[in-house]
DNA sequence: GATGAATGAGTGTTCATTCAT
DNA sequence: CATGAATGAACACTCATTCAT
């Protein structure tokens, strides 16, 4: 009986999914900084030169790893997306999708805070991004359109639905306030009063 | 009585400034991650080793450079500030001064942004620089009593007044804005919506 | 049953005994102070990050290197032990092997010489080092009980018997001695004349 | 009235001895790799600068604090040296000084001691430092031709009845030797019996 | 005589990446 | 496919020394 040790070539995905998961959590915990790709692959038991078969280099690691979650989050988002509803029901039902997520994935939003304030964030094709939310922003025209949304830029829309999300699930921004059904309720209507005419 | 004082070599409060520009427009335009002491050093004309003569290590220069930042900014906010005024004035100047400051400073605003978001913040005194914003609390705390404001916590009115200025001032986020009196008085009017009663 | 193992690029021995080398030239040439890693790394014609692989930081490096030689010499007195012979004997071989040792190897010596009266050598675990030499204790112990030797601490009959050896073999302290058949004679005379009864 | 911040020209004997005291200071407890200018000064309350009207360099300091100590050694050494008593008298005198002095100033000891064996010691005028110790040379020389010594080179002697003392008074290589009298008045016997006739 | 600011060259160490296996 | 060894370049930081005062 003859041992081969040569593994099949088999794409290793719990590998590759280990090494996004070591990357959020050394870049949360410790910074980019101090984030080496030494450090992440020991962190996901990989060798280093291992994350260079699935990545070009370290700032395609960490791109990557953006755009995943980003892709995550979209998805998460517009869940039980319904065109039909009323506009302001829409955006509610939107509106607590993201929480849900901030609360299950903390260390999502973190990364993707983290990441998109930092000059690596240029390196990211925004259309990309941007094309999850569309849905979004055909909804936010009809609202318009039936003068029931102000009449603004969406980006300035934007600021005031889509961001407080962001800024009360932060905790280094907010760090007493807590995320329950009845402060996301208040939060929500805040935004609405916001932007509705 | 006339004390003729011979001072040795004094420190050289231009060097310093220099090494805190230099800090800033490093961080943004490389990021924290390639913004070296070596780099800033070069960028502000600046031995490598005169840089520890003000700071204790990178991590103080950083710090330090954000706190300053932090202050000139609060000072900024505070401007024409008139405590016998309508709540909605005072916020209305606020929110100009606010605009006025991001529009000479961007990279103030950019910094600060990045930092505030890095693990670094977490090394930052948040009492102290909190209290450069006490009087603004004050100002919301007068107006929830006087059923001006809607009684929520001061973080989520913040999350509506405060945060939209930096968002869109961020030309990361908001790419084709154009700030300008009447985008700036509409965004004003969003959130004033937003958080009055 | 065959297995083929085949194994990653594998740890160079030769490599690790380059630096080794290298360390104790070095060290020995110009002392601890100027003996850099860069130094040392370039007279063993490596990169300064392979020490690294191989030592946890420099003061490993060096240690690892003294316990190193210690062990050479330890095996290298040893030879040729005969407990069965008489004691004066024993001694003797043993003093003739260290005054080999010294002389193929002054730089071992010079190494160790600076190194032990250096704050490194708090590092050592001195418990380790001195097993090697227990067959000797046991000899001198005999001694004493046989009333040949003077019932001294060890420590003592140590300073008369071992240390002569590294005094009369550094040429930093014996300038004009020339080390041979007559002169090493000479001094085991002195030396067993101090502890003999 | 004026005030002229100017002082006095005075040398001031107090700093330069409160800079050798700092240096024996730090290289004892830190070892001449970390013992570095600025904390020599830092230590003896002593601008940098200072040191450098005092010694040429960081050299000449460490080799002047070595000639300083040797010189107050042999000083001590010599202490009621009487060269009309018999040479074993005139011996033991010596002896006791030295483990008098060792006792006294175990600093001292340590730091000749760590420079002796660094390649610093090869900066120093040999003699110069034995010229110091002559009078014992000419003691030894009479010894042997009055046939009370052994005839052999003074080195060979002086590795029996001086460096004894070194290393019976070095706790790095005598831990658990405990110096009194007793012991003392037998290592001599031990020394007397290496060199006697 | 005495100083603290200033510095280029150097320190020990880690980096992102490649290579042979 | 996957690895640990290997590396030159870079890292944060300190050095011995000089300079203006």
């Amino acid at each position: 009986m003859i041992i081969y040790f040569r593994p099949m070539r088999v794409k290793d995905e719990l590998k590759q999914e280990a090494v996004i998961e070591a990357t959020v959590k050394l870049v949360n915990e410790t910074g980019f900084v101090s984030s080496s790709v030494a450090k992440i692959a020991k962190e996901a038991r990989v060798s280093p030169a291992t994350i260079y078969i699935y990545y070009k280099n370290k700032e395609d690691l960490l791109v990557s790893t953006y755009i995943e979650i980003k892709h995550k989050l979209s998805k998460a988002l517009l869940e039980n997306f319904d065109e039909t509803l009323p506009i302001r029901d829409i955006l509610k039902n939107f509106w607590h999708n993201a929480f849900d997520f901030a609360r299950k994935n903390p260390d999502f939003i973190k990364f993707t805070e983290q990441f998109s304030n930092s000059p690596f964030s240029d390196l990211v094709d925004k259309a990309e991004v941007e094309k999850y939310f569309l849905p979004m922003l055909s909804v936010l025209q009809r609202g318009i359109e039936q003068k029931i949304i102000k009449d603004v830029h969406y980006e300035m829309l934007g600021a005031f639905i889509f961001f407080p999300v962001m800024i009360l699930s932060n905790p280094r921004l907010c760090t007493d306030i807590k995320l329950n059904e009845e402060t996301i309720e208040q939060a929500f209507t805040l935004a609405w009063d916001a932007i509705k005419l």
